[in-house]
This record gives structure tokens, C-alpha cells and sequence, in this order.
DNA sequence: CTGAAAGCGCTTACAG
DNA sequence: CTGAAAGCGCTTACAG
């Protein structure tokens, strides 16, 4: 056998139509009022002939492919490898199939994929968006595509989102150190105007602010490009230390940036927390390992990936519907890279 | 604009017929001996309107998807997402869309991914196979459709398949741990008849056989669920300590079983290379936290990748061609985990 | 140089 | 209860 079966072969084989065929092997005989026992028949037949409907002509016919594309910056990163698990679990219940991309985060490779992904079709996008990629969400939203920012969004653009509170957890964090008594802290972050990063330096800075530790007309901020290596973010650590020369207490602004920063630190010869206390933004298996474990905080995966395939399924079924914006919270964990044990989990 | 633009639509525009507009648009004017100015005008037209080909539409006429499915165990596995992202990436210089997707290493998922994908008219399949799902790469080969195992593949099943060269790298890695001056090497696996893991295992026995070492009528191997906990590691290391208690080092399968496994051995308070040396099968970012950095085996990810997408594309293209079987060499990165400084990456 | 027509594999009113 | 027919958006011999 190598002609792959279709419905006619099954029609002729049976003696009936093709409308009928399709009838029953879409469960519709009810409906169409399809005859109890050709209605067997047919399915046995089908059966028979190992017979696979073309989703493709399927779609094609009715408009809809049961199929959406996620696009992430990239699905090697245990974030968004995470992320992508949790996204096709939760498609996969609603029957649909998600065709993953990675964007890099540049906006030519993005508006490829979105053009690659559109032309087939997909019913709709979950789009972790790149940095100078607001026109073409923009541009989907006025062809009326279903769609759902994760992890960043734009502001003062009206989509459905589903995002980490990045401003809250970044408050919390910084003010886990100052409550264990830091009091001249650093961030190192990378560079973008994405808000999900935005709204992690406002935490920080406001963080500080509250508790009367922001003194410098400029805050202990440093950003390394997106294709960062180890050292620049070592470069950035020293550029913060000659900055202010006390600095005690570093917070990372992503894992990759936490990860070189460990590396950087290793190399320089900070401890952690004696020399450097450490909290990070995100999680790594490898923070375990760390003589000192870090505490991080730890983004809402699961909820995040499975509200996003429901936020998007509803837009799909109701093009009309509201939009949706979440704001996750986190939850920091706490363990040995600030310099304290006894701060308990908040 | 909301209703899509079609070629049709091209076509009233400009006064001439779809099938003038479907040459002028798939570059085929002088096969089709178009007219220059018209081609120009159909051209501009479609930029106007905004056009994008209905991949679905194409692919139904022409039987070509330009899509493939990857089957891998896990997405969110550091190993299968570095190997997802290459993928991606040589497929994309090859116009080809990749579907992914996670059978949890269990068959019956498998195959409904397999039914899904084939549904959906993909080109061809890159799998990384479930135990017991030889059946269903079986079925596939009878219906002629092209695919290349990755990872791991059947014995005695006429394939494409790409892996490491899991004999030789787990023979390079024990005959390290000897050469370095251990005589007594344990062994932990997951349980599973599929060829990557057995080719370890032989590995390792024929490395120490070689060097007069396997004395015992069973080596010194344990075997966990493939769904392992940390707990189930650590009674493993302790079984294998029992059957003999001069054991001096573990080689570990997966780098998965590592990282539960030196979360044990901290757990237990036995201090790396002292109390036992480790040396361990695919890499980690945590290998380099640990506070003996692992000596590892580094899989060749790239070029699996590479290679695979290109095996297949192959394939698609000449259904016919001959079954290409590679077994890519992998690399032993030395540090300090085995208990010496001094031996030289080989 | 260009158009009319068939057909890929489906679904779904419509008519009987 | 069942069939004939149109059509989703394309491609591609075929005829002129």
C-alpha cells in the first residue's frame, strides 16, 4: 500500500456517496440522519482501508487548522523549552497543535516566522515578542488574528497577555536583600525597552526608593547586549563596583544573565554572599548546584503556558472577545546566595 | 480587511486569470512565456493587496507539505531542546517548517503524535523512538514514508538514524576513569531495551573487560525507572555500594541521572573525587557549578541536527535512496571530577 | 503569450 | 435516509 487512502475509496467501497462518508466519520449522523447500519459499515470500511482524514483539505474546506504557533526567542533556553512543554500539554487537551519558532529576538527573523506561520494557516499566535516587533503585532491584531503576548508585552497596546508580575517580583526580591540587611545593591540587566525588563529595574528601583537606599542620581544599574558573554556581564559587575565602591548585594535580571554572572564572579574571585550577595530573576537547575544555592524567583511556568493556550483558544472561538491581560505572581525562594538563612519564604 | 486575499482576487484586479497570476507568483514566467509588463503589473498587485499564499491550499494540490515532524521524548530536556533548536535551524535553510512534539517516552503517545503529524501531511519525521514503538516506525517504512531516528534506533531495522556513538563514548569515558587509577567503577542506567542505552552499557563493560577489571559474574550496574526520583538514584548508588563496597566511581547514563545523582551523593555527604569519582554521559550547564566540575561526554548536537534534516530532506526528495546510518563521535571533556588534573582531553 | 478547466480531499447546504 | 454539486485556494497540463 502506498496511495494513501480517502474518503471516495472508501464511498466506492462501501456504495454510497462521499457526503455520507464524511457524515459519519465526523460523528454527524444524528444530524444528517444516516442509516444505523451503512453507518457501521462505513466506519468498519474506513477501519479496513487504515484510513487518516487530510487535515489539510479539512482546513481547507472549513476555514480553520486547529493549529497555532508559538514563538519564542529561543526554544534552546530552559525558560522557554520549559514554557513550549507546558504550552503543547495544554494545546494538546484542546486538540490542537502548536508549531513552535524561534525568533532570537530579532524582528526580521520574528516577522518571518509570523508570515511563515500565517500562510499556514495557524488560527492564531502566542508570541513572546521581540524587541521593535510592535508593528506587526499591530498589524495582526488589525487583520482580526487571534493572538496572546507571553512573558512581554507592550504597553498601551490592547492584546491579551499572560506575563510574570515582573514589577512585583523585582520589588520583592531586592527587598529580600535589604531586609537581610543589604544596603547598597546592584542590578545587571540587558539592554531592550522590552517592559518585561522595564517593569524588573522599576521593582529594583523602587524597591530601594521605599525603603530610602536610592541616593545616587543615577541608580546601581548595568546592561550588557542581548548576545552577552561572560565578560561583559564580568565588566558590568566591575563597572558597578567602581560605581560604588560598597556595593554588597547584586540582583540578575534573567537566568542567562546569572549564569555568565556566576561564572564572572567564580573567576574574579567573589564569594558569595560574603563578598557578593545574589539574587536572580528566573531559575536554573544549576543554581542548585552553586556552592552558595541562589535564591531566585520563580516564574509561573505552568500557569503561565496553560492560561495562554486558554486565553488564545477563547479568542478563537469568540473573535470578539475581551481582551485579557494577566499578571502572574511569582514566588521567591529563598536559600543561601543573600547572606541569611533565617528569612523565610514570602 | 479582514477577509484574506486570494489569487483569485489578484486576478480580477488585474484582468487576466488565476493561472497567469499562480505562474507570474511562483516565478515560473518564462516556462509559462508570461508577459513582461503583465508580470510586473500582477506582481505589484499582490504586494498592494497584501497577499500571502495559502500554504494549505498549495500543499493539498501539490501533495508537499515542506513540513516535517520532530518526535522527541521530552521538549523541556536541555538535551532535546538544544537538539530541537538545531533542527529548527538547518531545516529552515532548507524552506521546511518543523512540527514538534513529546511522547514522554511512552509508545501510546507516540503513536497518536505519529497519526497527528501524518494527518497534517508532513514530508517526513525526525524520531527520537519510545521503547516498544518499533512497530509504528515499521508501519511508517511500509507506507513509504521518509524518516531518520535520532538519538536512538532499532537493531536490525533498515532505517536512517543519526546518534552518537554511544559504544565508543561510554568506552573513551570508563577507560578514562581507569587510566586515571580507578579499578572499581560502578554504573547507573535507566531501564530500557533501546539500543543508545544498551550501547552504553556495553560500553562500559567491554572498556573494563579490556582492562582485566570485570570480575564479577555481574557488573556493576543498576537500573532505575525511567521516571526516576532522586530517592531511586540514591538507593541505586547504595545498592551498587553494597555488591561491592570497594566501588570508587560511578558512570552515569543520562544527564538527567547526574544531576539527581550528585544531589544524592550531597544528599548521602559523599564528596566528589574523594569518596567517589564521576564521569557522566551528555552535559549540563550545572556541571559547571558543581563544586568538582564534571568530567562529561559531549554529545554532537550540531551536527546530529544538522545531519538528521538533511538525511531526511534526502530522503523526501528521493524516496528511493539508500539508508544512511551515522554514528557521529562524541567528545570526553576532562576536569576534575574523576580525580585527576592531569590527564589530557583525548 | 493567455485562458478555461480539472482536480487535490474534504464539508455542507440543498433537494429529493 | 441518501446523493449530486459547489467550493475552499491553489497548480498545471492542455489548447489556442
Amino acid at each position: 500500500m502506498n496511495k494513501k487512502v480517502s474518503i471516495k475509496d472508501i464511498a466506492q467501497a462501501v456504495g454510497v456517496s462521499t457526503a455520507l462518508v464524511s457524515y459519519v466519520l465526523n460523528n454527524k449522523e444524528k444530524e444528517a440522519r444516516v442509516g444505523k447500519e451503512i453507518a457501521q459499515v462505513i466506519r468498519d470500511t474506513a477501519a479496513d482501508l487504515g484510513y487518516q482524514p487530510n487535515q489539510l483539505a479539512k482546513s481547507l474546506k472549513t476555514g480553520k487548522s486547529h493549529t497555532f504557533g508559538l514563538i519564542v526567542a529561543d526554544i534552546s533556553n530552559p525558560f522557554f523549552a520549559n514554557l513550549a512543554r507546558n504550552v503543547e500539554d495544554e494545546a494538546q487537551k484542546f486538540n490542537y497543535t502548536v508549531l513552535f519558532a524561534s525568533a532570537d529576538e530579532s524582528p526580521k527573523k520574528s516577522q518571518n516566522l509570523i508570515n511563515m506561520l500565517t500562510e499556514r494557516q495557524v488560527d492564531g499566535f502566542i508570541i513572546a515578542p521581540a524587541e521593535n516587533s510592535q508593528n506587526q503585532i499591530e498589524a495582526l491584531l488589525k487583520n482580526n488574528i487571534p493572538l496572546v503576548l507571553i512573558d512581554r508585552y507592550f504597553k498601551g497596546l490592547e492584546t491579551n497577555y499572560v506575563v510574570t508580575n515582573n514589577y512585583e517580583s523585582a520589588y520583592n526580591a531586592v527587598s529580600h536583600l535589604i531586609k537581610v540587611g543589604h544596603k547598597h545593591i546592584g542590578m545587571i540587566a540587558y539592554k531592550t525597552d522590552l517592559v518585561h525588563m522595564l517593569e524588573r529595574k522599576r521593582g529594583y528601583i523602587e524597591a530601594l526608593k521605599d525603603h530610602k537606599l536610592l541616593k545616587a542620581k543615577t541608580p546601581l544599574i548595568k546592561t550588557v547586549d542581548f548576545d552577552f558573554t561572560q565578560d561583559d556581564v564580568e565588566a558590568a559587575i566591575k563597572a558597578l563596583k567602581v560605581q560604588n565602591p560598597k556595593m554588597e548585594a547584586v540582583f540578575f535580571a534573567t537566568n542567562t544573565l546569572t549564569l555568565k554572572g556566576l561564572k564572572a564572579l567564580n573567576n574574579m574571585n567573589w564569594k558569595v554572599p560574603d563578598d557578593i550577595a545574589i539574587v536572580c530573576f528566573d531559575e536554573s537547575e544549576a543554581f542548585d548546584f552553586f556552592y552558595s544555592p541562589l535564591t531566585y524567583i520563580e516564574q509561573p511556568l505552568l500557569e503561565m503556558g496553560r492560561k495562554a493556550v486558554q486565553v488564545l483558544i477563547k479568542n478563537i472561538s469568540d473573535k470578539k472577545s475581551t481582551h485579557t491581560q494577566l499578571s502572574i505572581p511569582s514566588k521567591l525562594i529563598v536559600r543561601q546566595s543573600c547572606g541569611s538563612d533565617k528569612a523565610e519564604v514570602r
